[in-house]
RNA sequence: GCGCCCGUAGCUCAGUUGGAAAGAGCGUCUGCCUUCUAAGCAGAGGGUCGGGGGUUCGAGUCCCUCCGGGCGCGCCA
């Protein structure tokens, strides 16, 4: 049951609308559509139109396979189908011709020319950079990313940042397709890992809230509490009769007690602060941190809890286990969840009749305490403005770019403190192992007949990141012998095992500026570093989101610190080749500059007629690539559907290697034929500007040189 | 025990709703810088898609079963 939302199937999905389509998406669809009607009139019958790229590009642009379908219906020859159909089809706008192939394929060969020209008159001008999102209309659906959410008691790592990068990513994406995104970042400020560190300083190290205060100033304290971490986690392992004083300062925290409560939150707040400084070195922005102490202390859950009541979605266990605890049925949730969506939830496993309390999630305790879920539950009613209680907001840290991040408070609001909350659809990027209490959540709100918002909570899973056996130990971890033959290990925060986050970083600062040194010997040293941050930068961000996210990332230095291959850098490096050409060729001489500019112009208004340099099978590189560089659409398509970063992340090192055996087979700054040459001029800027746009929703920036 | 995920080239991984001859990167081997930046390009080699059965015109993809690995099943979060 739980591992259900690894690979879910996001059936409800609220529609992107406003998804940009570009030319080979159009053109796609107005073969589909014409081969619907051509199919309902002709054998009145509605059969599904799927399309795919055929393996070869002689094969044409598009295909169907449909005729094979339409065989079992008709109960004809598939290859005769396609050939009646091939026949009588009425020609199709950007569509030069419609064949049959293999068994009965129908292949479609698009217009070159006519593709071109759309092509290169959606993606704007060329010295635009096509990066920056449409700003979303005020009515446009508005979606909450939670993510990152990292316990406040040590400094970022690795696996913190696969979260961060995918959630940055996503909200970058659903920003594109036309979404009103707000980017939350939840801060359990009042739970177990931070009051472990409120202990560590008060028992272990014996140093005043004044003096904590003191070090919370200094750089590099996610670090120093790192290891107090770790300290801590022994010292209780060591005698469990410790646990009790855990037990003790985690109760004032919540409540607000003495000097536990006061110091928790001198840590909590500096290590948010050292948490958003590294990810601000990923180019990651939030709106708002939501915290843990503010929905206790505003009691959202206790207006969570009197509707949870009073619509039955939880009750007072009188015997079992639970005695005691007010508890919620999971049995209810499912099977809603199997009638509702039969068809998309068929691998379920059907539920059998338990008469016990087997599937019942404790909310809240005997002792009257609220657990996790139940103010998680809390939450989720308020993004979705469904609870009658709010947040106050202040200012918290201001990113690099200016935007603003607030922080939610229990007292007052600083003055201009915008609007949040309110969604209609929520993205929770929570690693997979904590599929099941989403899974409560959705419950709670399906329970209290919120069917809508419970369909719109999706859990957005992945997997782990673990480390490769021989990463494992050049970190100095000691392993058991037979966990050397494992792929991966998992390394745990609670030893203070693990990569940092800011160390990886620095180390791929370093190793990028080590050859931006040798690359770029005239360059002043602030450019150089900033060329080694953005490399640095676009090799981590590559690396973390070329995976599907079920996949268990083993990490290894090697290939994370690798910029050749299929790397962020390597795409970085196409564009910059790009970039290289059309600097020189505006430099060589000013007067084949502007004829290239003229000639741009008259590709662009079809005075010169692109198609002439597409025609011959000699050109099929070339055609290759536009088709691919307006193909951005599809692969965004997938991409949303399935909410797998990999296909963006493949499609820009496709267009970029793609780029790379044009670039080499065409020599463009010495091509003889000035129309000629404007056009494979055009064909480069139309590819930086699929890329650029690609890299920008990967969180990647791609310098003027590298 | 129950549930979920994974198993594809030496290694690390792709392969959306089943569709045309299984892909990429790394590593290995061989070539290519007086050239728009070699963080690159060209070529070679490398696979019983864990095993077996089934459904289908068609299966790496769906179903069953077995083997091997991971994770989840708290009055923790």
């Amino acid at each position: 049951m739980t591992g259900l939302a690894v690979f879910p199937i996001i059936a409800g999905l609220i529609p992107f609308e406003a998804l940009r389509r570009l030319v080979y998406k159009v053109v796609e669809e107005r073969f589909r559509k014409a081969l619907r009607h051509h199919i309902h009139d002709r054998y009145k019958t509605d059969v599904p139109i799927v399309t795919e790229r055929p393996p070869k590009l002689s094969m044409g642009e598009a295909a169907s396979p449909v005729c094979f379908e339409l065989a079992k219906r008709m109960k004809k020859a598939p290859r005769a189908l396609a050939q009646e159909i091939a026949n009588s089809l009425k020609p199709i706008k950007g569509i030069a011709r419609v064949e049959v192939a293999g068994g009965g394929y129908l292949n479609a060969f698009f217009d070159r020319g006519e593709f071109f020209r759309a092509a290169i008159a959606e993606t704007g001008d060329e010295a635009a950079a096509v990066a920056e999102p449409v700003a979303p209309k005020g009515d446009a659906v508005k979606t909450i990313v939670e993510h990152t959410s990292i316990n406040p008691n040590k400094a970022a790592h690795i696996g913190h940042l696969r979260n961060a990068v995918l959630g940055d990513t996503f909200a970058r994406v659903l920003r594109h397709a036309g979404r009103r995104v707000e980017v939350q970042n939840y801060i359990d400020n009042t739970g177990v890992q931070v009051a472990d560190v409120v202990l560590g300083f008060l028992h272990l190290e014996k140093t005043s809230v004044a003096e904590v205060a003191a070090l919370a100033a200094a750089p590099k304290f996610d670090y120093l509490c790192w290891d107090l971490y770790a300290r801590v986690t022994l010292f209780l392992a060591e005698d469990k009769s410790r646990l009790e004083l855990r037990n003790q300062t985690l109760k004032d925290i919540e409540e607000g007690h003495g000097d536990a409560a006061a110091m928790a939150e001198v840590v909590s707040t500096a290590i948010n602060h050292c948490h958003l400084r590294t990810l601000d070195r990923l180019g990651i922005d939030y709106d708002l941190l939501t915290q843990e102490s503010d929905i206790l202390r505003l009691k959202f859950w206790d207006a969570a809890f009197a509707m949870l009541k009073q619509r039955g979605a939880v009750e007072l266990a009188t015997s079992g286990k639970n005695a005691g605890c007010w508890i919620m049925q999971l049995q209810a949730e499912r099977a809603a969840t199997a009638a509702g969506e039969a068809g998309a939830e068929g691998a379920e496993a059907p539920v059998e009749e338990n008469p016990e309390e087997a599937d019942a999630k404790v909310i809240v305790r005997s002792t009257g305490t609220v657990t996790y879920v139940g103010k998680d539950i809390a939450l989720h009613l308020w993004k979705f403005g469904l609870l009658e209680r709010d947040f106050h907001y202040r200012h918290f840290h201001k990113h690099p770019d200016g935007h603003e991040a607030w922080v939610t408070s229990s007292e007052s609001d600083d003055p201009g403190a915008p609007h949040f909350g309110q969604a209609q659809e929520l993205f929770n990027v929570i690693d997979s192992r904590q599929a099941y209490p989403q899974k409560v959540v959705v419950a709670a709100l399906r329970a209290l007949g919120y069917k809508d918002e419970a369909d719109h909570l999706k859990h957005f899973a992945y997997n782990v990141v673990a480390l490769t056996p021989r990463c494992a130990i050049e970190m100095g971890y000691e392993i058991p012998e037979e966990d050397a033959k494992r792929p991966y290990i998992e390394v745990s925060g609670r030893k203070g095992q693990g990569v940092k986050a800011d160390d990886l970083l620095d180390q791929m600062e370093a190793s990028a500026l080590k050859e931006v040194e040798t690359r770029q010997p005239e360059a002043s040293e602030p450019e150089r570093r900033a060329i080694a941050h953005a490399v640095a930068i676009g090799a981590l961000r590559y690396f973390l989101l070329r995976f599907t996210r079920s996949t268990v990332i083993a990490f290894d230095f090697e290939d994370a610190l690798s910029f050749e291959g299929e790397t962020g850098p390597y795409v970085q490096y196409a564009v910059v080749r790009v970039n290289g050409i059309l600097r020189k060729g505006a430099e060589m001489d000013p007067a084949l500059a502007i004829e290239d500019a003229t000639n741009m112009a008259k590709l662009r208004s079809g005075e010169i007629d692109a198609g002439k340099f597409l025609g011959a099978p000699a050109d099929d590189d070339i055609w290759d690539l536009v088709v691919l560089a307006a193909s951005l659409d599809a692969r965004l398509e997938v991409t949303l559907t399935s909410l797998e970063p990999n296909f963006l992340t493949r499609f820009a090192f496709d267009l970029a290697q793609m780029f790379n055996v044009f670039y080499h087979k065409h020599h463009i700054l010495k091509e003889k034929d000035a129309e000629k040459r404007a056009f494979l001029l055009r064909v480069t800027a139309l590819v930086r500007e699929q890329l650029v746009t690609t890299l920008g929703l990967l969180g990647i920036v791609a310098p003027e040189k590298m």
